[in-house]
DNA sequence: AGTCAATAGTTGTCCTACAACTTGATCGAA
DNA sequence: TTCGATCAAGTTGTAGGACAACTATTGACT
């Protein structure tokens, strides 16, 4: 039972001058940890003794990041037993109920994501933009249509409306070229939820470029990204092409 | 700062002989007091000193209720602040990353749910239900061909395929009568979480009887419950007609 | 072999104390 | 007044120690 602090992990607070609270840190660093299989599934990992002695924080701490990951469905905490990782990695990280971004889910699935902009613009918004985002009707907002490639197939095409509100300008520019939640965190702006309904689309209108499915089935994911606060940001139609993306939930009581 | 319990609030030991540990009876009683909006959409919970002192429990305690809490999307806990109710109440209730029966949510959703069985009988295990279900082919499975009614209007069909296992024969019978997950919580059985796929499928040989649709557009829910040590109880596919059920999905980091 | 009791290990809860952070009030200077 | 800094009170985050409740294994006994 010697308790001492493996040289293989990143120290904590030293990583990036600590971004979040320290329950946070540790949790994020378990699940990296349970999602490269360091345990096999329906192993147990370390007590909870253990793990405070390997990152030097407290019981409370270690406690705090395993209930997460277990209410992320990560793992089975079982009373007097011990925590065990449950056997559902690779489909939890890909699940609709985690909030990442669709480049990166493309990623982690083994493709490779590109994305072509058919429209980038600032114009304002619609009665139902405007509803959605609640700003005034008019009000300025930027408006993109998407095209997302995995291996250079389309898998999507989206139609998304940020809200402008205090956005400098030079800013809204990087979002029309590079990843979206990218510019987002660069002004400290972090969509920390988001609000999807599922629809099932049959239309020929959806989509353009040669790439364009011919059976015209698609899944429609209409989004709307939230604030801590509950303010809305972004409001994106994504229409994936049926069988091209594999949507999954994972659902926990 | 007056700490009084509040006689109000159902004792907790004693509802029910006490159905799981401390903090979960907490969470469970104080989601209920959140989305029965006894606290405003964005006002501030009383801190956890407080509801301490009205449930008699520890500060510990009423932190693991919180934390909970705040993962399924319900508060927003701001260090140094305070705990505030999120504005998705609903939306969470109703939301597909929660599990819960589709009779369940029908009925809060305001609507009177139904169920008209056309198949229901003991048989072997098709290849694909042996796969999904970890069984042989062949071990006996009971399936189902359930239409699915909210006021009267079928909103889907679902095939389902239940694993036997050590099930009592007399047990069986009543699945085929009220709710599934009725009857598996009459045997101890508790299927702690599920994995949904969802797709968009066109066809015109889904469903049955006169309330049939003429579009033949369906969401796909796919899933497979599991127990809490990962063994799968029950594959079914639900057939939603498109537009006759909100699906909603919370996303969250 | 089978049953039961003891035991060590693990998670759940409690208590106390303090650190870190937020918010509003207070006060002083421009 | 108006703005800004400072302060104080309130709240959540972390620490450490202690014990209760539960699980799984071992070992003794029949």
């Amino acid at each position: 039972m010697a308790i001492a602090k493996s040289p293989a992990l990143p120290s904590l607070a030293t990583t990036k001058g600590g971004r979040g609270s320290l329950a946070t840190q540790v949790r994020d660093q378990l699940r990296t940890r349970i999602l490269t299989h360091e345990w096999n599934e329906g192993k147990k990992i370390p007590s909870e003794f253990d793990l405070a002695g390997q990152y030097q924080v407290s019981r409370v701490t270690i406690r705090t990041a395993l209930k997460a990951l277990e209410a992320q469905g990560l793992l089975d905490i079982r009373h007097g037993s011990g925590a065990y990782v449950a056997n559902f990695g690779a489909a939890i990280r890909a699940g609709l109920q985690e909030l990442r971004s669709i480049t990166d889910t493309i990623r982690e699935m083994g493709f490779e994501p590109g994305m072509t902009h058919r429209v980038v613009k600032r114009r304002g918004a619609t009665a139902d933009e405007a509803l959605r985002l609640q700003i005034a009707e008019g009000e300025p907002v930027l408006y993109m249509e998407r095209a997302i490639l995995a291996d250079d197939e389309v898998v999507a095409y989206s139609y998304d409306a940020v809200a402008i509100r205090d956005t400098p300008e030079k800013s809204i520019g990087e979002m029309g070229k590079g990843s979206v939640f990218g510019a987002f965190a660069k002004l400290g702006i972090f969509p920390v939820r988001a609000l999807a309904e599922i629809h099932a689309i049959s239309s020929m209108d959806i989509g353009w470029g040669k790439g364009r499915p011919k059976s015209g089935l698609y899944l429609l994911l209409k989004q709307l990204h939230f604030l801590r606060d509950g303010v809305p940001v972004m409001a994106s139609d994504t229409y994936f092409v049926e069988g091209r993306f594999q949507f999954i939930i994972h659902r926990t009581l």
